[in-house]
DNA sequence: TGTATATTTGGCAAAATATGCAAATAGGTC
DNA sequence: GACCTATTTGCATATTTTGCCAAATATACA
């Protein structure tokens, strides 16, 4: 019953956890965790050029941590991979307890 | 009650990710969650060079992935965020439900 | 002391990533 | 149609990452 975690499936989660080692991408992420946002927002949070954010965005688009649906003249980008925001407050609360 | 996420939270978080975030090493940890190993096991499981495994270990250790310890000539290392290992199932039932 | 083994570190080249500016798209409005 | 706005894409550059070889460390053993 072990389960067996083949090649493809390594470069898959692989590309998930880089797409998310990041700081102004993690950033976006926990903010889209708490519903969808336009780029014009999330480029306003995070304080990069418009065609970084743009492209930061693809990155995470491209690794299924995101989608995206355009209305308008506007991008909307949401979290597709929902298990990611519980991924970033396991992440803090490890490193929390052990740094104070 | 809103828990705020400061930079430096959001940047030694990205770092855990990025850590994560490269086949063999995220092949590494898997094997890790099933206990300690030294370099020339992990070395083997990976099949790089020695030396980039060394590197590749360094680099999780700085992020807070892994502990070691030396013992003799071998070097062990071992799981020291332990939340890493349900992460990876995490993103692996995820991807795998929307894949197949 | 000398030798063997496991690991790390220095150096380097190739590849990938991050970023901003400018140009191209695409969808609105007049 | 022309014009405006949000977003993406092309390009150039700077930085980082990855990987190997060779050299340096460290530890055990004879």
């Amino acid at each position: 019953m072990e389960p067996i975690i083949t090649e493809n499936q390594f470069e898959g989660c692989a590309e998930v956890f880089k797409a998310l080692g990041h700081p102004a991408r993690l950033r976006m992420v926990h903010s889209l965790a708490g519903g969808e946002r336009c780029v014009c927002e999330l480029q306003e949070l995070v304080g990069l050029d418009m065609s970084t954010v743009s492209r930061h965005l693809a990155v995470l688009k491209k690794a299924g941590v995101l989608a995206s649906r355009k209305q308008g003249n506007w991008a909307y980008y949401s979290l597709e991979l929902g298990c990611v925001a519980s991924l970033l407050d396991c992440v803090i609360n490890k490193k929390q307890r052990k740094e104070r």
